[in-house]
DNA sequence: TATATATTATGATATATATCATAAATGATA
DNA sequence: TATCATTTATGATATATATCATAATATATA
């Protein structure tokens, strides 16, 4: 993750980014001006499940994850979020409280707009409003693939998706530092925290990968893909 | 599931509903020229994966399923859609061709509405434009959270959570037929067929429902939602 | 109606996965 | 630095679930 943007890009970075590019420069002012971001350093939360839903979140830098903590304490990870994807899913217009909690997974940047100002620049500028929306309906799409991807297949399998979503979707290296423990993968999974660690070593002992604690670096892509299509 | 809809109701029914009600007269009578209505018998292909997204689809009358086929032959069920559910998901906007595909699991009645004059409604009334994404959006968010409900619990959770989703969501009563064979309940909830058959039978003899073949009835709902709480 | 085909059903067995137990390594904190 | 808590690690065992086998029904089709 490179983490050379600082706070004071996000005005620029806002600017040049996917679902403004139709807002005239007024628009974009009216924008920058009731916009704030924030800092969040790793662990630290965003918003909790039952908050209430003030303003569309757009992640600048870093990455964050979106939980839902279940009723025996356990956590259940829907998913991980990169930058530039706006964070929260759909329930910015289908609820009026947060669904999910969101953390910091690595230090990260959050730009908040207020919600009510995006809600009148969809009522105002309609180039905007379908953009805005195939941009955040792809967001959308692909938790439901993924949660898909991932309950069609068993331990080793989805052990793969997760190694070759962080290698080609995150961190566009096969080799990276593991953002989250083990047992965060197993709650990203629906998997136990022990079989996660044994699969990965069982990988490790496979010559598929090569870990140090949170260094992973994917020695044999061709196979691990092979064990994902496999299931 | 009540029939009394003829396809000739439609024009009253798209009227009446969700996301339409902020049209003008001008705009209604632009959706009901270009709209297209369509019944299907129940077993019908509605639409293919892979087909180009031509219409907004709005499910007037009957039950519909979401569905992938996997590499190998086997089905997996995405989302069952209910009268008045917009179906397809967000693909709509995300997507040039279809990612799922859809069929009717009873007699269904299907409204085609052009996607340019969707598209252009967006455009060009905001109001409409807020409506309506508030409503798909809830339609995927409650997608992502069914699949979350069912992933996070086992089969005996699962298998209450289909009984109960049949009886409060769709037909609004303890009593009703199961529009899917237990092959289907498999691949909607990620089990085998036999443990299916197994798990109902199983609440059949602890007198939580009575079967008989699709006919089914919740007789002790309470302990059948404890058994979806304990998943 | 007869025949084929799919669905429901149940038992036995194999397999995948979770849980429990223990320990080393790592990281946080006073 | 010393102490405590968390993470990683691995083995043994229990449990959940899938698969295989077989049969009875039900449903579709010629």
């Amino acid at each position: 993750m490179d983490s050379s943007n600082t706070i004071s890009d996000c005005k620029t970075y806002i600017y040049k980014s996917w679902a403004f590019k139709n807002l005239s420069e007024e628009e974009l002012k009216l924008i920058n001006c009731k916009k704030t971001e924030k800092f969040y350093r790793k662990g630290d939360i965003i918003c909790s499940e039952g908050d209430e839903i003030k303003s569309f979140m757009y992640l600048q830098n870093g990455l964050v994850k979106l939980f839902k903590t279940e009723i025996s304490k356990r956590e259940h990870i829907i998913s991980i979020a990169k930058p530039k994807d706006f964070i929260g899913l759909l329930s910015i217009f289908s609820n009026t409280n947060h669904v999910y909690s969101i953390s910091a997974i690595e230090d990260s940047i959050v730009c908040f707009v207020d919600l009510k100002i995006i809600k009148n620049l969809i009522k105002s500028n309609g180039i905007f409003a379908l953009d805005f929306f195939e941009r955040i309906s792809s967001v959308s799409d692909s938790v439901i693939k993924t949660r898909i991807d991932i309950n069609t297949r068993q331990l080793r399998g989805r052990i793969a998706y997760i190694l070759l979503l962080f290698s080609k979707h995150i961190y566009d290296s096969e080799k990276f530092n593991l953002p989250i423990s083990r047992k965060e993968i197993a709650e990203l999974i629906d998997m136990s925290t022990e079989n996660v660690i044994r699969v990965l070593s069982e990988f490790r002992k496979d010559k598929l990968i090569q870990i140090e604690g949170k260094s992973i670096e994917i020695i044999d892509i061709k196979r691990l893909e092979k064990v994902y299509d496999l299931g």
